[in-house]
DNA sequence: TATGAATGAGATTTCATTCAT
DNA sequence: GATGAATGAAATCTCATTCAT
């Protein structure tokens, strides 16, 4: 009984979550929220100062997991090319793991646009924390001499271009937009990506 | 006379695009745009049936330029890796500037904003004809045996998330985003990514 | 047909000024004051920004004409007591005939109290401004050796109470509350209220 | 334990009249009741009916105390009118002392803020009594020959306006209001209203 | 007694759209 | 063609009050 008090909070975030996602932040009424949650408008602001204020929550919450997952990176000292591509689609397919347990929360992250500024802001936030952690990936294997040096900026807006423009048509992506992407599992994406990553068009 | 009307007309599309691709198209009232454009709230309903119907025709007005600037491609049959490669930068070098010069738009269409049903898959549609573009100009390369044969409908999209994240990047980060890519041309950064493209993080 | 637009602003104001007046600021609503008016909400918010703008725009329109009626005092030279007596006569009395004929705004002046901060400030000064012109009245008797002098600042704030206070009986106070006082003129309330001015309850 | 129940009562009420006289009766949610008290939401209702119901409460509670002060009037005969001068000194030093130590019911009391109608002929009533005391006084005095026999309703509605007015110059002025009034003693005060009471501006 | 979560009616304000001129 | 006043549905948020524990 005295759980459920955090478990309404939890609803009504879960339900917000899932329809900032689904129909994007200003087509999603606080009414909409509160008729989903089963509770009354006055509720939701018992336990969020607005309509805003939720938003935010809801994208400080995940941050910090979705950060862990890129983190685990090439950490340890690998020797061998095949090494990192192996280290590299376990990393790709955990990600794409994440965002498909995650898909409400990518999907804000990836397409939630237009919210008020500081919504927006924190949107940004968590995802230069991703690509920075992905570079850190990168500037440790060419310090392992494992890629060859180059920018590790431009190479890590390229990765995260690719990743999140591969998760948008595989995850998002209007019905027969993508239907062969579509039906890939995490597993095959992360493989595919992999390949483009390391040898390109031209690939091996 | 005549022509003034219909530069009216212009003038309303032309500051409205730029609002919303500022502003965003909720944030963007009915009213800020006749605002803008120094005409009467009634001016607009003279012009446009609604506010989604001048965003749809936004979208539609320059949608044709668009895949016109990649449908270029690699129309004729070029021999050499080197070709192909000076071609395909050629390529993306021409859309980068194109995109350079019609921010408004690709913001609009790349960030896609929260906007009705009927503007969003407006859109999406013309995402997909120009990944389609894409996708002809790599089968038509496979064919001529200048790239092995892979799944196109994959490669088109690995491209295409290219070209996007990384436009996205170059014009749309907020200021000290990514700094170091924003200072580049549309040259340098039709090279760096045609580097990627076909050799990957390995490269030569 | 064009004064309609702005005889729709004076209207608005005036029924507004009475429900202000009649049932103080917080219960009189918005749409209470678009019912009154015949008009739609949204009305309202055509011609004014919020309700405590249409407030604060009350008690600005009014006040000039207030501080005038004040400044009239005794501005010649006047040299015996009874020519004094006379003039003040006249003066309170064009206050109170312009009391009566600005019923609602003088009530919200004297108990228009719980407003938001900037319109209790607003009435505050106004009231100060009304002070201040008696308080010149009163210097200018001195000067003319008429007056003992004593304090003007005490003697002005002597003489508003006395104004304020009767006034609030005279045209405020609930039925029963006053009625001896209720049925005079305002000629009569001065020429009582003179009489304790300068003589006290001693009087001659 | 019985006494800090009524306790906890009597601290509502305390904090309630003080946050009632300090911002108003509408701006004073229940809600900061209950917080300045440090109590549970629920609790307010507990010991009060309703928002009403406690400001109704205050005004009675305190309405006796005030009334006896001002019954001490000029209760046994006086002689000269030096004497009843000084009566009359120490019944308005009295009553200004008493609305120092009262504060917040006296602002209460005489700005009367906007309120349910119940609450707003409470304190009309107690206005009233305290009205009707100073005519008894007055009468008394008309008896006993010191004071002239004029109309003691009007004279009565006289003083109380000096008294109010003063009252609320003295304690109630925003700062730069009326500085040189805000820094005398009761004493002073009442010393100053008792000559212009007795003389009027033309003094003796 | 006491708590604090929950309620829901209702308030202010916004804004796309209409309409008389 | 053009104006801008007028509309009203709907959105966000407030807050006195209730209720289960």
């Amino acid at each position: 009984m005295q759980e459920q008090a955090s478990d309404r909070r939890e609803q009504i975030l879960a339900v917000a979550l899932e329809l900032f996602s689904n129909h994007g932040y200003h087509k999603t009424k606080v009414s909409d929220i509160v008729k989903a949650a089963g509770v009354a408008q006055g509720t939701f602001y018992w336990y969020f100062k607005s309509k805003e204020a939720i938003a935010l929550e809801i994208i400080h919450n995940k941050e910090a997991d979705l950060i862990e997952v890129v983190s685990q990176g090439y950490r340890e000292s690998k020797a061998t090319v095949q090494e990192v591509v192996k280290a590299s689609e376990r990393l790709f397919e955990d990600f794409f793991e994440f965002s498909q347990q995650n898909k409400y929360f990518m999907k804000l992250l990836l397409k939630g646009m237009e919210t008020e500024e500081s919504v927006q802001s924190a949107i940004f936030e968590t995802r230069k924390k991703l690509e920075n952690a992905f570079q850190k990936n990168i500037e440790r294997a060419a310090e392992l001499g494992i890629l060859p040096r180059k920018d590790p900026v431009i190479q890590s807006a390229l990765l995260m271009s690719l990743l999140e423009g591969m998760l948008e048509r595989w995850l998002f992506s209007p019905q027969q937009g993508h239907a062969r992407l579509q039906s890939r599992t995490a597993e095959e994406l992360a493989k595919e990506l992999v390949q483009f990553e390391f040898f390109g068009l031209l690939g091996i």
